[in-house]
DNA sequence: TATTTTAATGTAAGCGCTTACATTGCAGCC
DNA sequence: GGCTGCAATGTAAGCGCTTACATTAAAATA
């Protein structure tokens, strides 16, 4: 592999002058740059990013840790995140953290001691302890889909609330008032703030919100199924599903078809999330978009604009929509 | 941040010392180890691997290409890869090519720039040439899913033929003749395969091949709807179709739905990926699995036998299985 | 043309490690 | 005690770049 050494051996100018033309500093002659970029070619010349890496005080590299390197959930999020960052002539370092502590821990030092420029994690097992204290650490990070007050500004985040709130509102619309909750697990504070706003719309028109039609689930698919057959056994009637994302409301409605129910002619079903799978399920899934390659790529340039001074224009907070699609429908009168 | 300088200074020895309490050699006396260590901890130190990389030969990094960080093909092959390297103390760095040529050169270049220790590849555009050339280019590399006689041991595959063959010998042994196929885009070598493994299996039971049941796809949803769609309107009969992968399978089912015809009542059908969403889908879809994650996971393996030198067993051709679900049924008897 | 100003290039000191080789210390031996 | 032979430790030269500062060449000015 050819070095800067070659280079400016071949080309007959100085280390410092190949440097320049490298990093496209105006402080070169024309014919001079020429002269060594035509000798960089015929060399094949590329310089080392370790070597750069060392010698400047950035090393183009941003850690990325994720829940899960698997699932539709985090797919979107890493490819929002890489392009933006592709573009920018970054790399990103993945790294999975298994929504457990130790390993989410483990994972941000482990980027870190590969002298990330910045961070930006989507965790959910370390506490805001850990995180601010984090942050004292001139390591810049941003967090995904999660929001802590002191660090406000390094949080991107979604309207958990009103996406909450709209997915029973677009049911009590449709005429439901007996609508039971299948929630995420309330250690999260996305799920906390889904069911919030469920209690939110419920309060709103006027029905009060019934413990026995709520359940707590994990966001598996599994627990959504444990969720149908509790909600059944009880025996409450109940005309609608909300579900505190896609992949408990897929296992809610093979569930509710294997008792006889039918999606949803019987039971109107929303979830939330919007992940592939929403789509290719049956009946399509009507649910609430969570815009994650948008946050991602937004979690990029919260980077970019912070850790590099690009010119870029942040969002903190955005608001998910409903989608509509065939799984809900009118209560029917009898 | 302290540096080994900090170290050695501290604890009173030698840089050559404190290197190699850092990389675990036998030559230190155990109480200058102890010594050592604790000194480490009290700064909080941590070795840079950015040095490590530019003094010795390795960076410990992987480079991986795979062709979408999104969708639930490549989670599972990146999370295999990962949890393998993990173990052994590697990072991977992750790049997405998108099945052009342009980009999967480029995202290679730039892993070669970052001086990865080896590349693992999951490239379908460029050309075998391009390959064997960057296999004279000293930068050790597996492909997954791709074989090239020449570097035979540096691909892991899967026997697609057998693939093939076994998803349409199930259906002839429910007792259909008359079986459409679903293709992948024939310039891909597993469509290729996965296509003659269906012929063998027609022609092992004395079944001819009938071009006009077979439709030539992209791999993704909407051309298992288009080839729905074209065959039926072909008005041929067929009791099965044959997917060359899974998300066709789920275009066609819903296609076949539409059409007023029930799977797997009407008509049977066999996917082929065994991806999340076969277990998604309406009714559950019966396929071939890939074994991907293990496949990965023996390219991390192939990485860390060829080029750190570990002791681990490798196997380049993987045997797919038929997973039985509940999309197929034997031939209705009129 | 001599002088000042500015642009272009060069010099060399790091960046934080690894590692071949040199040196030292000490157990074991006669 | 003096010597051999290792084991433990130290020395110092890189690895391939960036960059503050110094130098030189070219352009602008008088």
């Amino acid at each position: 592999m050819a070095t800067i050494y070659d280079v400016c051996r071949e080309a007959g100018v100085s280390m410092a002058t190949v440097s320049r033309v490298i990093n496209g500093s105006e402080r070169v002659r024309p014919k001079t740059r020429e002269r060594v970029v035509s000798v960089m070619e015929q060399l094949g010349y590329k310089p080392s990013h370790i070597a750069q890496s060392l010698a400047s005080k950035f090393t183009n590299s941003i850690g990325i840790q994720v829940s899960e390197l698997t699932g539709s959930f985090y797919g979107p999020m890493m490819s929002g995140i890489d392009e933006e960052l592709h573009k920018a002539n970054k790399q990103g370092l993945i790294t999975s953290g298994r929504s457990s502590e130790e390993r989410e821990k483990h994972g941000i030092e482990s980027l870190i001691s590969r002298q990330c420029d910045a961070l930006i994690l989507h965790v959910e097992a370390v506490s805001d302890e850990y995180l601010l204290e984090l942050s004292k650490r001139n390591v810049p990070f941003v967090l995904l889909n999660r929001y802590i007050e002191e660090i406000a500004d390094q949080c991107i985040v979604l309207d958990d609330l009103h996406g909450g709130y709209i997915a029973t509102k677009s049911q009590i619309e449709l005429g439901h008032t007996d609508i039971a909750y299948i929630s995420g697990p309330l250690w999260k504070g996305d799920a906390i703030q889904r069911l919030n706003g469920h209690k939110k719309a419920l309060k709103e028109h006027g029905i009060s919100f019934d413990e026995d039609l709520c359940f707590e689930g994990d966001y598996f698919k599994e627990s959504g199924i444990a969720a149908v057959e509790s909600l059944l056994s009880k025996g409450k009637h109940f005309s609608a599903v909300v579900c505190g994302n896609d992949e408990m409301a897929a296992g809610a409605i093979v569930t509710l078809r294997n008792a006889g129910l039918s999606v949803p002619r019987d039971i109107s079903i929303v979830g939330y999330d919007d992940i592939d799978v929403a789509n290719y399920l049956y009946p399509r899934l009507t649910t609430v978009k969570y815009p994650l390659k948008e946050m991602a790529s937004m979690a990029a340039r919260w980077v970019l604009k912070n850790v590099y001074n690009q010119d870029v224009r942040l969002e903190n907070k955005f608001v998910p929509d409903l989608i509509h699609r065939d799984s809900c429908s009118e209560r029917k009168v009898h």
